[in-house]
DNA sequence: TGGAGACTGTTCGTGGACGAACGAGCGAGG
DNA sequence: CCTCGCTCGTTCGTCCACGAACAGTCTCCA
């Protein structure tokens, strides 16, 4: 707080705790600062790259992130691939369904646990993400076109600080 | 590309240009240096601690968006208050006949413009807001934990820059 | 002045995010 | 050996995101 004001104005002396109001903080708020929101505006235009980059592959950012880890480790249980990508376990749900739906992976037993459900890529599978992945590269450098590849990689690494 | 193999392998020459994969891509390729990954999860954790500060308001992320630039332009029509703070018409739809049933928008017609509908805030849609605006700063404050008052103004100058 | 084209809100469909609650299965400690 | 607590997948409900299509309205220009 860099004013003289003090903290709580004449008008909130007389108000409950919950309705108090910093009168100063409220005129100071600007939306469009907030790394909130920059973060959910980049995050929309990080999609639309994909979706036009990825167009043909008919696959979602978020479906693509579960094959291409589902690609590096091998047949894996659904709440551990969404815990390694970040998707919890109701949405993978939904998720790792489409994608069997399509073809994409197979959904079998894990002998050794009869709770889980392993997820497996199929060959079309395989080929879709491999696909994917050797395209990969350019929606990233879409999406960090406007800046210089020192402040790319200075973003990579303050976002993967605030993950 | 970094490296001196060829663009398109020899076991790639014989497919169609649809299936021709760089194989050297798809070793390369690391899910979680993408910055659109980047991005979800760090929309992911940031929408959590707003929840996690804001939980007594009862509003969410994007309600409290389009609240917060109601209350800095006055009586705006929907379309234009979703563009401002990066809402699509249909989605705006949806979130702006939630806020008129919780009582915190009123929503009129324009009398200069039959297909516009006016938002307005209502007396307990202001003082929600801010309230939410004395507090929103602790929200930005608690995301921008991890990193130091330079990186975190660094972050919000390249995340603005890339919207 | 009349019509073409643009804009506003609406609807539908699909998909992701997640809290909460639940039953079935597992595993460690009593 | 058996029970308690945890994990796994599932279901429900609410919300955001957005492409596509549509009807009503407006504007501008030929």
């Amino acid at each position: 707080m860099a004013h003289g004001a003090p903290a709580v104005s004449a008008a909130n002396r007389q108000r409950s705790p919950a309705e108090r109001i910093d009168r100063e903080a409220v005129r100071a708020y600007r939306l469009e600062e907030q790394i909130g929101h920059l973060i959910r505006r980049a995050h929309q235009r990080a999609s639309a790259i994909f979706d036009a980059v990825m167009r043909g592959f008919d696959v979602t950012p978020v479906q693509f992130a579960a094959l291409a880890k589902l690609h590096d480790l091998g047949p894996t249980s659904q709440n551990l691939l969404g815990r390694m990508v970040g998707i919890d376990p109701a949405t993978m749900f939904g998720v790792a369904g489409r994608l069997a739906k399509r073809g994409l992976v197979r959904q079998g037993p894990d002998p050794s646990d009869a709770r889980r459900i392993l997820l497996d890529l199929t060959g079309e599978g395989r080929a879709v993400v491999e696909g994917m992945k050797s395209v990969g590269a350019e929606v990233s450098a879409r999406t960090l076109d406007p800046l210089t590849p020192g402040e790319a990689r200075e973003l990579q690494r303050l976002l993967a600080r605030i993950c």
